[in-house]
DNA sequence: TGTACATCAGTGAACGCGCGTTCACTGATGTAC
DNA sequence: TGTACATCAGTGAACGCGCGTTCACTGATGTAC
């Protein structure tokens, strides 16, 4: 039961991200799970409790995915890929694999407060592992993540809407300047 | 006719930025419009062409509040009005009487052609008025307008989350000055 | 000016559909003896 | 080790509901004579 579980939270953060939350069907999403509809609700209170869960899931590989990075590479290398990973063409074109808030973020305001909660802490997270690249103070390090975030989210949300794909690159580079300006107002630490 | 249809775009942009494009029903639209729904197709082919219409008339309202502003006060005061209002705890708690983008920009990659490019179109727009206010060239005034966008989009997205009211209130500060050296970085028009 | 008529915006009942959710059931699993 | 039984994850039919859309209708409006 515990594999399923994970299975549905880990397909339904894809799909979310490439549907939408509305856009998230519970038959659906069992379905691309293997199982029937009928069986969600062995494993989730509810739809919303879903959403929730997935939310938390895909910030929580964001976080996972940089950590590693930051291990492995250290934080300039794991920040410097995050950003080139996020203001990229394959980002905007591919959704499902991307950052949630680029992807439902307008429609979490109007959740209820399970999902309001859980979308919170991830970009929470989210942020705390931006920051934790940052030698300097923690209040400002989480600042300097808040604002790399912001741009970047900025970014990709008005670009997604572009059809013009040399005007997104021309977007995508001039915000890759911003994030790069905004980092070095900061002290990445040492690996 | 054409005065309901014109109450009808006007309700259904204020509606679909409070509620989100599937959160808009069609019955709710008409009946707040003093109409049945009966009706609603008489005016529209279809709720896709009415998100469409109504997404136009949204930015539209934008880009006349902006160059009224410029007209009466001048670039750098209508810029900085924009900005102000835009990075406000006001426009955070009342979605409605906002900025499209920040409502319901990340679902519009999921919407067809017909509401793709109004929207695209709206936002183009939206870029112009902003970089409008400045006499740099052409291309230099309008990637500054989309960093301007792209920051405060991010922003208010991002902000939405946050139940914290002073924490809020610092994003929005620290974005404030990011859009301030921004707007640094081109010349403003004279009055 | 007054009458007959055509037009068509708006009405409201109805449609099919997919949604989230429920529930009686089945059958594999693991424990008790 | 083998048998009987309880558990409960998963099944699939069914539910009520609200959605976008359709359509036969009504009645106000404006034109023709």
């Amino acid at each position: 039961m515990a594999r399923h579980h994970t299975e549905i939270v880990e397909k339904a953060a894809v799909m979310l991200k490439d549907r939408g939350i509305d856009g998230l069907s519970v038959a659906d999403l069992m379905q691309a799970a293997g199982l029937t509809h009928g069986g969600f609700y062995r494993h989730f209170a509810s739809k919303d409790a879903l959403v929730a869960e997935a939310t938390t899931a895909a910030f929580a590989s964001i976080v996972a995915r940089i950590e590693r990075g930051v291990v492995k590479n250290g934080p300039a290398s794991a920040l410097g890929d995050y950003v080139a990973d996020y203001l990229s063409l394959g980002h905007i074109a591919n959704p499902a694999a991307g950052c949630p808030v680029a992807s439902y973020g307008t429609d979490v305001a109007r959740q209820g407060a399970v999902v309001r909660e859980a979308y919170a802490q991830g970009l929470d997270r989210m942020c705390s592992a931006i920051a934790g690249c940052f030698s300097d103070s923690p209040a400002q390090s989480r600042r300097l993540a808040r604002e790399i975030i912001s741009t970047m989210v900025g970014t990709v949300v008005t670009a997604r809407a572009t059809g013009d794909q040399q005007l997104t690159k021309s977007y995508l580079a001039a915000a890759r300047t911003t994030v790069d300006q905004l980092i070095a107002r900061g002290t990445l630490k040492p690996k």
